[in-house]
DNA sequence: GGTGCGCGTTCTCATTTCGGCAACGAGCGA
DNA sequence: TCGCTCGTTGCCGAAATGAGAACGCGCACC
């Protein structure tokens, strides 16, 4: 209905090269079709079709056009079939699954943009450990979920990563931030705050990273990230998070984050998770499309900003 | 007019954010425009603006649908200014300058198939040198030309090219024929037909191939291309040229083209030489970009074969 | 707290466009 | 010559479109 019809017009009566098989096709009286024929190559200025007895050839200018014009349907059919998918996702219901970095900032920005255009959609976010984030997608638990990239059975596929370094976190004006990347030695002359319980698997991926945690005290051990956050505002220590779960204070500048000179700790990746087989729900498919391009798009500048648009 | 004025409609009114503005910009009542806003998101069961105090606001729909409306209006004004081009073209006249080689077969066929869709072209076809169709092009005496590539003047330039070694070409039945490459001593136990007169630059670009052809006395020497076709039929000997003055022979199998195993006589391009500066008459540009599409297909073809297609 | 302004929207009416039907002339094959 | 199919045209009713005036609403200004 957007588009004239004389464009399916055209487009049929290329197809069967006859003006009154299109007809029959199209079940329409042929002489619309030919008005209409007639029409566009008064326009145009130029025949579009050669007539031959028993039917009618595209000329050039013709062929042109049915280029366009497929184009154009095509494209469109596309572009009905997305809306419609968004008609479906207004309303309705997504559960996700995560690690709790996530739903201190990352998450939760992400959700209040997506409620702007889905505004009768509601959520289920449960924070579980690096691996149940695994198991429930594969269960079927939740619709998608939020981890750190490691080897996945075949019922989940990653649908986007990113890659998410630990770095170390302290208030900005800890003596540390003024470094741009900080060793495992300096890190060790400061307090330290270490989050216990499921941790990402930084220790599986750089030993010595593990060896430098193993060997110190930490001044602070909490399975709270609200708990770890306060004690950094205090300027108690250093703490060690991927950048994600800081975002907005990073942004804003009062705390800090750097990126640790060790190896495997920098091949650290998050990445959105979904179930293989089965179809998410429409919102469901429609924030995790948004979710991994933001994902993407994180990655594409590099370690760099946030930037609040997605 | 091809198009809904819908289209236009709704761009308009997502640029000017405002139903009014949009109706003063197009000269038509707003209460039009509404209606037919209204109409399409009846049609797609979904709003496509929001309305705001003072204004209107695309949704994530609506977004998506006027990429697709921009998309498709830039689209069209492309394809009108292409059709245009085509109308110009539909009559006038073409001058071209080739080497003799291209006369025999690959012009007349090509501007055979370009006379289907422009009756009305006439046509002056002049047969020089290599050399020679540079300088014509550059002076203005042709409306382009077609020559083996060389250092050119900044006055011309190629719209396109393809690899053109010198091969050897034979009778069908001839026993180098059964060698898919000939090698210079093969070649030089059989008689052989040369040309005379101004010669692509084969002598230039291969000092092997150069001396081969001083060191042997050929059976037949002519300026003629038509008598060392002939000469070839009758089985007299093996003559080089390109590929693309037999290519009708080749296709039908009367005649063998084999390439040479001698390094730089490969190097050979043929090109579609135009004035730099100077615009072309419409049907000579319609005739140009389809040679050249004709030559840029041929050469993604490798050394492949002749599609009557073009 | 009016009041004026700009907004989208609705209603009515004249105009234009579109599609269906029947008929015509041309080309082609039996 | 007849019969068939082709594109095309005239005529008529139906549907879509646009112009203009009016309505309800939110907002800023006095």
């Amino acid at each position: 209905m957007l588009h004239a019809a004389a464009l399916t017009y055209f487009r049929e009566v290329a197809r069967a090269r006859s003006i009154r098989r299109a007809a029959a096709s199209l079940n329409v009286a042929a002489s619309a079709l030919n008005r209409q024929i007639l029409k566009l190559e008064a326009d145009f200025g130029t025949p579009l079709f050669d007539r031959l007895p028993g039917g009618m050839r595209l000329t050039t200018a013709g062929e042109l056009l049915l280029r366009h014009v497929s184009e154009t349907l095509h494209d469109f059919d596309r572009i009905r079939a997305e809306i419609d998918d968004l008609k479906l996702a207004r309303s309705g219901h997504v559960s996700i699954a995560a690690v709790d970095s996530l739903l201190v900032d990352f998450l939760p920005r992400a959700i209040d943009r997506f409620r702007a255009d889905f505004p009768a959609v509601n959520y289920t976010v449960t924070a579980v450990g690096p691996t149940d984030v695994v198991q429930m997608v594969a269960a079927g638990e939740v619709d998608f979920g939020f981890t750190f990239v490691s080897g996945t059975p075949a019922s989940v596929r990653f649908l986007a990563e990113v890659p998410a370094p630990i770095g170390a976190v302290m208030r900005a004006d800890h003596p540390l931030a003024s470094r741009l990347v900080v060793s495992l030695e300096e890190a060790s002359s400061y307090p330290l705050l270490t989050q216990t319980g499921p941790l990402p698997r930084a220790s599986e991926v750089d030993p010595a990273f593990a060896a430098f945690k193993d060997a110190l005290t930490p001044r602070l051990m909490s399975n709270s990230i609200q708990m770890l956050k306060l004690a950094i505002m205090l300027n108690m220590g250093v703490a060690f998070f991927t950048r994600l779960g800081f975002l907005s204070e990073i942004e804003a500048g009062t705390v800090a984050w750097r990126p640790m000179a060790s190896p495997g700790i920098n091949k650290l990746r998050l990445g959105l998770l979904a179930p293989s087989a089965r179809a998410m729900s429409p919102p469901a498919e429609q924030l995790a499309r948004r979710l991994a391009d933001g994902l993407s798009r994180l990655g594409n500048e590099g370690a760099g900003y946030m930037s609040g648009s997605f």
